[in-house]
DNA sequence: ACAATTATGGACTGATAAGTCCCAAACTTT
DNA sequence: AAAGTTTGGGACTTATCAGTCCATAATTGT
C-alpha cells in the first residue's frame, strides 16, 4: 500500500554512529550538531526516525547492551577455559590504558555514572543491561565451578558480584589515569581470588 | 593601608555548600543559578571571590580531597587495627546504598568519570586528589603488613592499586543500584585477598 | 570627610541548546 | 500521472547558559 522515497540511510549504522560520539562524549555534552555530523543526517530524518535526543540515547543503550551480550556470549561458548574466558575480559579492560587516547571506557558504566541520579528511564535501561551483562557472567562462573576451574565454597552470586565489582572498578583506574603496569598485578589478584586462591592463567 | 567593607560571608562555608551542589548534581548540570542559591552569594560577589565557575570547581576539588585525606588520616591515627581501619571504610562506601536517595558516591571519581576525558586542569586536580587519598591507604596497608595484619608477601603497591580498583567498583555498583546485601559478600571477599586469606575482621 | 572595599540586583551580551516548522526536490509504488 | 514518503536545509522559537557591567548602598580605616 504505502510507498514512497525509500530510506537512504542504514539505521543501524546510523545507531553505531550515534552511539560513537554518546559513549566519547557523554549524553549532556553531546549536541545535536555532533550527532547530526557523525550520523550524516539532517534534522528532519533524525527527528522522524528517532523521536528526539533522549530517545535516540535510550535506543543506542539498548542497542549497545544487545551488542556486548551477544559477543560475549559467543567468546564464552568458543572458549574452552572459563578461567581464561574471565582473564582476558580483564585484560581488555585494562588495555586501553596503552594508548592513553581511547579510555572510553564501558558505555553503560559510563551512563550510570553520569545519569542514573537524575533519569529514572534511561536508569532502568542501564541497570538492565548491566544485570544482562553480569547474566553472562553468571553462566561463565557456574560452567567454571563445575570444571573445578573456580572455588565451588563460595556462592555464585558472590562470585558475580564480586567479578562486576572488580570489572567497575578497573575501568574508574583506567579512566582516572592509571597505567597498565600497575593494574596488571590487580588483575592477578582477582582471579586468584576467583579460583579460590589456586596458581592462576597467565 | 586598605579597608573597607568587610566580607560578610564565609569563604570556606561557600566552598562547602558549592560542594555539595557540584557532587550532588556534578559540574556541567550545576547551573550558576544553582550556585548563588545554594551558596547564598549574589553573582557579583561569586565572580569577585572565586573568579568563575571553573576556577570555583577546582577549589572545590582541593578543598574536598584536603578534608578527605586529613579525615582518612585522622581515622587510621585513631585505629588501633588496620584490618578494621580498611573493612569500615569499604562499609562506609557501601552503606550508601542503604538510603536510596543519597548515592552520592566519591566527588573525585565523579568529577574523573565526568571531566578527565576533556579538562586537563581538572584532571590533574583530581588525579592529584586520588593520588594523596591513595597515599593514606599506603601507609595503612605497610602499616598492616608490620603488625602482620595483611598479607605481607605482596608488594604493597599491589596491595594499594587493589584496594582503590575495589573501592572505586563498589562505587560504581552502589552508584548503579546494586542494593547493600549483594556487596556486603564482596567486601568480605576483598578483605580476605588484602588479608592473604586469614578469616577476616567480622 | 574621604577613600577603599564589599554588598546587592538587575540589565545586558553573545553563545548555544533542543525542538518545530516549512519548503522544494527526489524517489517509489500504484 | 498521481499519491505517498524521505530528503536536505534553513528559518524560527523558546529557553538557558556563563560572564560582564553598572549603579547604588553599606561598612570599614585613615
Amino acid at each position: 500500500m504505502t510507498s514512497g522515497r525509500p530510506r537512504e540511510f542504514d539505521i543501524d549504522r546510523a545507531l553505531e554512529a550515534a552511539t560513537q560520539q554518546f559513549w566519547a562524549a557523554g549524553y549532556e555534552a553531546t549536541s545535536l550538531q555532533d550527532l547530526l555530523k557523525t550520523m550524516r543526517l539532517s534534522k528532519s530524518s533524525l527527528y522522524q526516525t528517532f523521536g528526539n535526543k533522549h530517545e535516540l540515547f535510550v535506543c543506542c543503550i539498548d542497542r549497545y547492551q544487545q551488542t556486548m551480550v551477544s559477543a560475549l556470549s559467543e567468546q564464552l561458548a568458543n572458549s574452552n577455559s572459563v578461567e581464561r574466558f574471565l582473564h582476558d575480559f580483564l585484560e581488555g579492560v585494562i588495555s586501553e590504558a596503552k594508548n592513553c587516547s581511547t579510555r572510553k571506557g564501558c558505555f553503560l558504566v559510563n551512563t550510570a555514572n553520569e545519569l542514573s541520579q537524575r533519569d529514572p528511564v534511561i536508569a532502568k535501561a542501564v541497570s538492565s543491561g548491566i544485570g544482562n551483562v553480569a547474566e553472562v557472567f553468571r553462566q561463565a562462573i557456574e560452567q567454571g565451578k563445575q570444571q573445578k576451574e573456580l572455588d565451588s565454597a563460595l556462592p555464585t552470586e558472590n562470585l558475580v558480584d564480586y567479578f562486576m565489582t572488580s570489572v567497575s572498578g578497573l575501568r574508574t583506574m583506567v579512566k582516572v589515569g592509571a597505567d597498565i603496569a600497575s593494574l596488571q598485578p590487580v588483575v592477578q589478584l582477582i582471579m586468584q581470588t576467583l579460583s579460590g586462591n589456586k596458581p592462576t592463567y597467565q
